[in-house]
DNA sequence: GATGAATGAGGCTTCATTCAT
DNA sequence: TATGAATGAAGCCTCATTCAT
């Protein structure tokens, strides 16, 4: 008990220095970049030497793709979580969107990053990143098409192909963060859900009986105004 | 009048070697990245030497920049020229999706490099570069923006904010092209402009009367066929 | 008495020990060398910390000093041990060949140290090894001069200048080792211990009388004087 | 020919330039062995950027391994070329001592690298550096077997394993340049050249009618058949 | 005594840019 | 104008050694 104590403690305070170091590293790639970035910098701003990183990490590549693919997957965790507290599927298609803008909104650092990312590789290591980071994006995207399907079988959504449906949320949901990271407005991300899902849902063309859905869709609108 | 002719020589030669110069550096950046690429490569594969280089571009990030940006106008002349050839709005939307999609299949390795691009900032230079993209993007956008108010002044769209609209559509657009070059199907991009304007201009939800819609979709997709 | 009990037991482990570090060092060095080798590795393969190996040596470079010169002490010892043993200065001059080759096919590790072993000084540490391995050296070398010394007095060897006998003895036997080791022929060194003797005793030139070929040599020299 | 004159003093001046380089490079590798000599000591004692050496050498272990081979091929062939113009067996024996002998007086500096050089290798360039020398080495013997086998076949030489006499030569030629430079002892190293010769030709053994002798080491030879 | 995490100095190497020819 | 050799700053990483526990 007392060497398993011990041991216990030691793991629990090599992973809280991993950690940290890891929270310092995505500010300074953030706003830096990978290349620009030293091991130096992180180094300071963890408080530790270089030579220490070297205990936690394989190199400055390790460090970097650890530290990608541990967010990455804890982003999309989040994600999903909070969708699948949803009862409906209307209600997880909305959750989905507004985990999607919240987690932007909460993350900006690594956010940022993430759009920063030279996802043209090189160096082995880099490009073993990238896979990854686009093998976890790909189940993303699946999970949505088999929430698309349910939506589908369920006559909530239209018969379409589900690779169409998803990739037309995951790029609406996508290029709102980007516009949003990318403009300096000040306007919060999550007061456009309703628009995302009005235009997801409904589409952009007028037609001449559309009342009833429209209805359907500003009254969620009404009752849920802003959510960050 | 001799002395023009040399004149006029002259800066064509000029032209025409910086162009070439242009062109190997583009297949090489997007083959290996920014930082990965020396411009001794860029010179040897331009059959110039290094300090021929520093004729034509101030420096690597000049040469990296202006290339980026010719070919991001080029890239954006060319589908708002496709575009503005269309005589309906109905198919000037078709029209842009079109022209969006066949611009990555005819260049794929431009594309490649846009994707992979860096856009975390850094170095003065490329920070330049960066808000430039981003301006003619928004540009781009802008001139959507005004295409889909003219849709909803002549009731081919519904009356939502015009913002939304542009980013739901920019959004499904660019999120197929990024899934088609990051997913090796051999399936062809411009295959699934049907499903894209379907999705975009009906929506995904499931509605009673929705006969009508999808007849006038099909009727615009016998007339566009193809753009670039 | 119970305490100089303890202390005979502490000082016996602290050997112990010691020699155990020592025994895995040697594997060590001689597969990696003496740069390539770190004290993390000795440590691990000798089942202490790295710390511990403080306990034991000042450094890395003492460690391997100590390694280097208490093996090279063994080997002198172990090989003048079994000359001293022979009646007849013939059996001593054939025993010396004998142990010789004897030790390196018993210790070819550490053989092999030696001779990978960069003896090109550097750091005082190392620098004061060198020195010790050649005083060593040199004191084996003119413990053979008194032995061969002795054979001329016993008219067994001829009145030659010990130094260069020795040095002829010496260097024969020594690159007999080398060539063997350096070598992956399967055959035995021990089976080339009679050619050896009658090399070295004998000499290579034909000829009956030897005062002949002694003339001719001289005459030699004064025709020939230097070469490079 | 302008062009070709161009080139041609070019080639020269990177030949010249390179040789400094190599020139200084001996020298303090010389004096303080490969691993603590510093590329940025090699570029200021050649009057060098760090940059430069790069220009010349693929990095540290190809300057130092071509520098290495280069020299050795020279000392080889300088040795065999004076040994070649030496009309008789003896004349070529006594010449290959002598600019053995000699080589090492005038290269004082090569010959302590060579004798510090850490042939326990490591790093594979290092690993290819080793089997080079040993191989020109290998040679070079070989070389020298053919030499004396001629010398048997001329009767200037006993009818004995070519191999052990040249082991035995070698041997004698290679541990007296290490005695000689090994110790600070003034005299001149080729001074000893008639003492070596008088030993590898006429052996060490006492006794007037050499049957004899090489009757009392063939009944050895009898009786004590192995040992180790 | 024993441990092993932390240290931090120091070296090899790359490559954009300059400038003498 | 064209060349390409030379520059030199800067960064990643290793590892012997220390010292708090």
């Amino acid at each position: 008990m007392n060497t398993t104590g011990k041991l216990q403690r030691k793991v629990k305070e090599f992973q809280f220095r991993r950690a940290e170091i890891l929270d310092q590293a995505v500010k300074i790639f953030a706003a830096k970049g990978f290349h620009k970035t030293t091991m130096a910098q992180i180094a300071k701003a963890s408080g530790f030497s270089t030579g220490s990183l070297y205990h936690f990490f394989r190199g400055k590549e390790d460090l970097y793709s650890v530290m990608v693919m541990e967010k990455v997957r804890m982003m999309y965790d989040e994600i999903m979580g909070a969708v699948s507290r949803e009862p409906s599927i209307d209600g997880m298609i909305r959750a989905l969107v507004i985990s999607h803008f919240a987690y932007v909104e909460h993350h900006i650092d690594f956010y940022r990053l993430l759009v920063g990312h030279e996802s043209g590789l090189r160096s082995e290591g880099l490009k073993k990143l990238r896979d990854n980071m686009l093998d976890e994006h790909r189940k993303h995207v699946e999970w949505i098409e088999d929430l698309l399907r349910d939506g589908i079988r369920q006559e909530v959504l239209r018969d379409l192909d589900t690779k169409s449906l998803a990739n037309a949320l995951m790029g609406i949901i996508a290029y709102s963060k980007f516009a949003w990271i990318t403009n300096p407005s000040g306007a919060s991300l999550l007061g456009t859900v309703d628009d995302v899902l009005d235009v997801f849902l409904r589409g952009g063309a007028a037609g001449q009986e559309v009342g009833q859905a429209e209805t359907s869709v500003r009254d969620r609108k009404n009752t849920t105004q802003e959510a960050g």
